[in-house]
DNA sequence: CTCCCGTTCT
DNA sequence: AGAACAGGAG
């Protein structure tokens, strides 16, 4: 008895509802000055390896000191931005990252997002996993969140989750996980849905990791998926 | 496998 | 005060 991602998607989207997060098309109607898709890189920078709330407050600095750009990033001292990222952590490196993004950005696209992702999604991809800093994860999470490319994120709580729900994955590495979603959901979704569905579902687990399986004490008994789960206690 | 770091939970 | 949390590089 196994599940398909699809079957998923239609139990996480019933119980938690859809998520949301990074909406593009509000920030243009709000007709805010920063590009999202700059906030987004960013966001997706910060948050590695720490908890969104504390890149929050990065974010709200970055914005509070305008430098929420990819040309200000470019031209400000290293020492401010550390400050001012200091709270999402590993600030040393991320400013590095940041600062190197934004450069290769800036020299090679001329700060221009629609050159840059108006390409072929493999290509973007390839691209951003050369750069310094940038791993699986991250790109993926820029292809998908900023440029709107159907490419599927996966996180730990992906993993997590594939080791305890009866999927057909191969294996627990990132490619193997990646492309078995990828898979699935292109023969039953639309394929003018897939990218909401790419970033909904991805949003869905990192909810119900949250949620019901966490890492030590799972919740099963108030979990969407308990009585399809063969490690549900 | 270790280093990089801050914040929140216990 | 100590543990848990969470990506990428070397």
């Amino acid at each position: 008895m196994t599940i398909s991602p699809k079957t998923l998607y239609n139990l996480l989207v019933d119980n938690f509802g859809y998520q949301y997060w990074w909406p593009i098309d509000e920030y243009y109607h709000q007709k805010q000055k920063s590009d999202p898709r700059f906030e987004i890189i960013v966001g997706a920078i910060l948050t590695q390896n720490t908890a969104w709330v504390n890149v929050e407050k990065a974010l709200d600095n970055l914005k509070k000191h305008k430098v929420l750009s990819i040309n200000a990033i470019v031209h400000i001292n290293e020492e401010k931005l550390k400050i001012m990222i200091q709270s999402s952590g590993f600030f040393n490196q991320k400013t590095q990252r940041l600062k190197l993004f934004a450069t290769y950005l800036h020299k090679k696209y001329q700060d221009d997002f629609q050159k840059f992702f108006s390409r072929d999604l493999t290509e973007i991809r390839h691209e951003l996993l050369s750069l310094q800093g940038i791993g699986p994860e991250t790109a993926d999470s820029i292809l998908l969140y900023a440029g709107n490319h159907p490419t599927f994120v996966v996180d730990v709580y992906t993993k997590r989750i594939c080791k305890r729900v009866p999927f057909q994955v191969l294996s627990d590495s990132y490619d193997d996980i990646k492309y078995f979603f990828e898979n699935e959901l292109q023969h039953t979704i639309l394929k003018k849905e897939l990218v909401t569905v790419y970033k909904e579902l991805h949003a869905l687990l990192v909810k119900l990791a949250k949620n019901n399986c966490l890492k030590k004490k799972p919740e099963c008994l108030s979990c969407p998926l308990t009585k399809l789960c063969e490690k549900s206690l």
